[in-house]
RNA sequence: GCCGGCUUAGCUCAGCUGGUAGAGCAGCGGUUUUGUAAACCGAAGGUCACGGGUUCGAUUCCUGUAGCCGGCACCA
């Protein structure tokens, strides 16, 4: 007998081999009707599986989030069927569940087209209806690797091969059609449901290996139901309109083109918007004891064959010949660079740590299929710097660092989607015994500051591990924007000492940071996360002021200079159009507040502020509103500067100074 | 870089099976002085991404290139 302990508490006794299919009829047949999966001690089982042992026992249903993902992987086999059915001769490799869907990778020699899609997609509804029954089957290992191969389907044979021996090959059929799989799946293709759809065609690479073949991925999304599959799809179709180059076009922030690729041409506006973040992440680096420095843009090559990028990267250098011969790279990074200013003269430990920032302009040759927006560009600027200093400080470092990111990513409205730890790639500098103590160093950091880390192995910087910090896009993509990099390899390459106490030379460490990453690539993710209405510190225009008639032209001019005095970024519009044209264009160009003056206001002195998305209006005297804007208008540091908060702004700056 | 798709006016998009292109908005010139999300009239605007081919004739078919879009790979 085993015993089954269910979620209220209760323990009942059943008999070796029960299925949950059973149980769940021995408790009600309504239950048994709905039941998908059991949950035995926190693993997934078929349900109609013999139970191993007994455990904590629960009975999923179409309802719970867990059914909900092998709803969406039966969706890629219920896929993978029907494809193997119009195509045959296409072999199958893996599909697995994924946010929000799922997707199968197929190896065929023509391309799948979008009209095929169509076709998988109504073969899969035929194949739902055929309710064909979902049998899991154990199989011999060397008996699945040859039946594999001899059906033809070599990568599925090459998956069982490279299973460990102690692996329980298991098979899953349904109807005529099998795929190698762990498991579990729905009891009958039937409870896939209709609430899937094909979404994407794509290219993968076997094993994610470029220099294997290449698949053909077929993306699809899957929900428990037709209402959730729509909310997903109208949900997708808003976040487009959100899509930072239509928003960036629609506000006129910024325009890429041909003869530029990966390059930005800011127009005013969206470089009013990039100074407003530059000039808050100064205020905040000098408030955290930040020292900013300027670097060359053009370097000899020789520099960066003695910090080890020209080995790695060369290839993605942007290079130049002098007439003299000589070849010059433009900077790729700062590191070096910072080095340089580090070496210059001799440091002593009174000087560590060393934080040393610059608004870097890098520029790297990614491959063209890499460039995205302004998310990802050939000509990008970081918020970097590198803090030098001795090993015993690097965790204090480490934390201050990610206090200071975290508190950046809530004043610009932004939530930290995750942090990843990269561990050391196979192509690395340095003995495996400094990988070990900085890889467990960096992420007794991150953990000390409360982040829940994810590890990425093979994904380190070749100089040391790095932690990422990603942000999400308006469709769920997400960016490293920030990261902290331990390096012990470029202070020994680049030859960076100081004087110690008892007057020997020692090497700092360094580590690498950043925040946004790319101002660019940060404020992309801003304009997708507020869809372009941002918060009044750092909407480009501010206020537009917009007169009714042409009487209030003058009252308009002096609402204007007014309100420039308080410091507020002002536009005025006198058009000779009327008010609804103008509150109309200048909503949709976000303007944040449009201050709308006529006759009445400019006899009284007042302005009538009507606010984006809103459609009322505040009256206030013209000296109120400009004191209430520009209040509004303050940035967040400042604002908390402003606020009474003098001691705690002070005693971080004396830290900071005691500290550098 | 790889796989697939797309590229028509400043922007958003029409254009059936080949007969040298059309709308709305913006811009320009007028009229209109207007009270909180589109006043009216007019003129203008295009080597149909670029190159080659098939054809009497190509925006349309074929082919090459580039850029962009969606993935993959890459990301110091």
């Amino acid at each position: 007998m085993i015993d089954l302990i269910f979620p209220d508490g209760s323990v009942r006794q059943f008999e070796e081999g029960v299925s949950g299919r059973e149980v769940a009829g021995s408790i009600a047949k309504s239950l048994e009707k709905r039941a998908l999966l059991i949950k035995l001690d926190g693993a997934l089982l078929d349900l109609d599986r013999p139970l191993p042992g007994g455990g904590k026992f629960e009975i999923l249903t179409r309802e719970s989030p867990e059914a909900l993902d092998t709803i969406r992987h039966d969706a890629s086999h219920v896929m993978a069927e029907a494809v193997q059915e119009l195509f045959p001769g296409t072999q199958v490799t893996i599909g697995p569940a994924i946010e929000d869907g799922f997707y199968y990778d197929f190896a065929r020699e023509t391309p799948f087209s979008l009209d095929d899609l169509a076709k998988i997609e109504q073969r899969m509804k035929e194949i739902v209806d055929r309710d064909e029954k979902i049998v899991r089957e154990v199989w011999d290992r060397d008996a699945a690797i040859a039946h594999f191969k001899e059906i033809g389907e070599a990568y599925k044979a090459e998956i069982i091969t490279d299973l460990p021996d102690t692996e329980t090959i298991t098979v899953y059929r349904q109807g005529q059609w099998k795929d190698l799989c762990l498991g579990p799946h729905l009891p009958s293709t039937k409870h896939v449901g209709k609430a899937f759809k094909l979404t994407k065609l794509a290219g993968a690479y076997w094993r994610g290996d470029h220099r294997n073949a290449q698949l053909q991925r077929i993306y699809g999304t899957a929900w428990a139901n037709e209402a959730d599959l729509e909310a997903h799809l109208k949900r997708i179709e808003e976040a487009e309109k959100r899509d930072h180059r239509k928003i960036g076009r629609a506000m006129d922030l910024f325009h890429l083109q041909e003869e530029g690729k990966g390059m930005i041409f800011w127009h005013p506006k969206g470089w009013t918007l990039y100074r407003t973040v530059e000039a808050y992440m100064r205020r905040r680096l000098d408030v955290d004891g930040y020292v900013e420095v300027k670097a060359p843009q053009i370097m000899d090559r020789v520099l960066w064959e003695r910090s080890g990028h020209w080995e790695k990267f060369g290839q993605n250098m942007f290079t130049c010949e002098t007439t003299e011969g000589e070849v010059l790279a433009v900077k790729p990074m700062n590191c070096p660079g910072h080095v340089q200013i580090f070496n210059y003269g001799q440091k002593s430990y009174r000087d560590l740590p060393l934080r040393m920032a610059e608004f870097g302009a890098c520029h790297r040759y990614e491959p063209s299929g890499a460039l995205h927006g302004i998310m990802r560009l050939r000509a990008f600027t970081q918020d970097d710097a590198h803090i030098f200093c001795r090993e015993d400080q690097i965790e204090a470092e480490s934390t201050q660092f990610i206090r200071l990111l975290e508190s950046v990513y809530a004043d610009c409205g932004l939530e930290l989607h995750s942090v990843k730890l990269a561990l050391r790639p196979e192509l690395r500098f340095g003995t495996d015994e400094v990988w070990d103590v900085a890889e467990a160093k960096l992420e007794r950091a991150a953990i000390a500051a409360g982040c829940t880390v994810e590890h990425l192995p093979g994904e380190g910087a070749f100089y040391g591990p790095k932690l990422e910090f990603h942000l999400r896009d308006a469709i769920g993509r997400t960016w490293q924007c920030g990261t902290l990099q331990l390096d012990y390899v470029l202070p020994e390459r680049l030859d960076a000492e100081y004087v110690a106490e008892d007057g020997s030379k020692q090497r700092p460490v360094m580590l690498h940071r950043a925040i946004c990453g790319s101002m660019e690539r940060f404020i992309g993710v801003m304009i997708e996360n507020f869809a372009g209405s941002f918060p009044l510190w750092l909407a480009p225009t501010q206020v537009v002021v917009a007169t009714i008639t042409s009487d209030a032209d003058a009252y308009a001019q002096e609402v204007v200079r007014t309100l420039r005095a308080a410091g507020l970024r002002v536009e005025v519009d006198l058009r000779n159009e009327k008010i609804n044209y103008k509150i109309r264009e200048h909503s949709l160009a976000k303007a944040p507040v449009i201050a709308v003056v006529g006759r009445r206001e400019a006899e009284e002195g007042n302005v009538a502020l009507r606010r984006l998305g809103s459609d009322g209006q505040t009256m206030l005297s013209l000296a109120q509103a400009a004191k209430a804007l520009a209040t509004e208008a303050s940035p967040p540091d400042v604002a908390r500067g402003a606020a009474g908060a003098e001691p705690a702004s002070v005693s971080v700056a004396t830290e900071a100074m005691e500290a550098g």
